[in-house]
Parts: structure tokens; C-alpha cells; sequence
DNA sequence: CGATCATTAAACCATTCGGTTGACAATTGG
DNA sequence: CCAATTGTCAACCGAATGGTTTAATGATCG
């Protein structure tokens, strides 16, 4: 399966922790992108989107695909899937509350009446 | 819904991009902790831990309660959900279905499509 | 060949990060 | 009251980060 080595968890979160780089993920998303076009959208120099991609690509989140002299990118999922993997450890600590939060929210609609009223409040 | 604000996902993936804090998270999965019990098992000042839990806290991963002198921590997930949500938009790119947001987002080259569920696991 | 385009390299700068140490505040217990 | 415990604060340090600008490299094309 999926490595979780604590380096390569470093190298992804550190990868995923920035505006620039997310959005360059959610463009390469769409497909391939070469260095140029996914510069474009920010407002910063070449030479810094470039720096911006390697850092990407020192996650294994891009892979680079060198044809002339244009390098063109495309998404390597495989480091997401490990992220997901290391927050899947935690998953049951969110889905039971987020259970009971989409219930709160779903009191919009007809109310489920508390069947068990007991003072005690659960959890938290 | 959990919002996805980019200023909230820095923090987020900041907090979650070292080792340490990680490792902190993981002992908070097992319930409360102090700042000195958080630390202990860390080759560093009490100070630096105490940096540590501030990054998470700053992150929204960690809930702290000041019963006299004592700061007892405690895990939030619901960053960590966050996270997940976030990842969530990328999931298709790994679990190895193509729907038809795909098939239209990468409208070249469609391979044939495999008819495995590949039933997603939690690791560890 | 020579110009141009796509991209990286290198040097530099300000800020942040992760760590230290020492002083400080607050709570607790003898 | 006094001393120990718990934890933060402040100043400092070296390294990394994110950005710049100015070359330099290499492929393409007239």
C-alpha cells in the first residue's frame, strides 16, 4: 500500500500549505499545463511559479514531461492519496460529529424528535 | 458545509506539514494531553513544544482547556475534515473511477474503462 | 546564423520557521 | 509565606521560504 513515511508526509503537507500551489493543482487538474500557463494566472514572476512547481514535483504531486523546450506538467495523484491515507487514521474522529452536524443542519426540514431525552449531553 | 477559505487551508496543511505536530496529533488521538505530557516525548525544550501546540491551535486542530495551572489539549477534527473535503475534489484522480465530470474534464485519450470497484481502504 | 521563446540558474532580500535560553507569571503544596 | 511546578514570553540564532532581478541554457524558426 501507500507509504507513510514521515518525510514524504512533511515534503506533501508542506506541498499542499500554500494558495499557489493548491491552485496550480486545481488547474492541472483540468489536464496538462506546461510550466508558462501555469504561471499565468499569478501575479509573480516566471522564476518564482517555476520554483513554486518544483516544490510540487519534489512532493511526487507533478510530473514533468520535457518535449523541446517546453516542459509540460501534469498531476500525480499518488501523494494525495497518500495525505488521504494518514487522514483516514483520524477519519472516525470527524464522521461521527460531522453524522451529528448534518442532522443539526437537516432540523431545517421536519425536526426528528430526540427519542432518548436524557439530560446528559453526548461527546465534546 | 466546512468552508474552504485558502487562508484556513494554509494553516491547516501548515500545521499538518511537520512531523512533530503530526506525531502530537497522534498522541491527542488517545484523548487529552498537557503541553509537558505533549512534549515529553520530544528531544526539545518544553518552550518549542509549547510553539508546536500553538501552530495547531493556531490551525484549529487543537482545543485547549487552563484548569489552574495546567493547559490541558485536546484534539479538534474538524480541520481535519476540512482537509479531507479538500482532498475529496481530487479523490476521482486516485480511486480509479471515471465519472463523467472526468471523462469531460480529460476529454482526450479515453482509456477503456476498468470495471473494478476497488473498494477504497483505510490504512493502519 | 541569429533572433526569439520557454525555462532554469544564480544571487540577493525580507520574512518565517524551528529551535535555543533565560526571565517571567500563575498556580499549587509544604 | 515560600518554593516548586507549569507554561508562556521575549530575544536571539541559523536555515528555509517565497519573492525579486538578471543572466544563462537550449530549442525553434525565419
Amino acid at each position: 500500500m501507500v507509504e507513510l513515511d514521515s518525510q514524504t508526509l512533511d515534503c506533501i503537507f508542506h506541498a499542499l500549505g500554500d494558495t499557489t500551489r493548491r491552485a496550480m493543482l486545481r488547474d492541472l487538474a483540468q489536464g496538462e499545463r506546461t510550466v508558462s500557463e501555469l504561471a499565468e494566472p499569478f501575479a509573480m514572476s516566471l522564476a518564482a511559479a517555476s520554483k513554486h512547481i518544483r516544490v510540487l514535483e519534489a512532493a511526487g504531486l507533478v510530473r514533468r514531461d520535457i518535449r523541446g523546450r517546453t516542459h509540460h506538467c501534469s498531476l500525480d495523484p499518488t501523494p494525495l492519496a497518500t495525505a488521504d491515507q494518514w487522514l483516514g487514521i483520524y477519519r472516525r474522529f470527524w464522521t461521527g460529529r460531522l453524522d451529528a452536524l448534518e442532522a443539526a443542519l437537516r432540523a431545517e426540514a421536519p425536526p426528528p424528535p430526540p427519542k432518548k431525552p436524557l439530560p446528559g449531553k453526548e461527546g465534546e
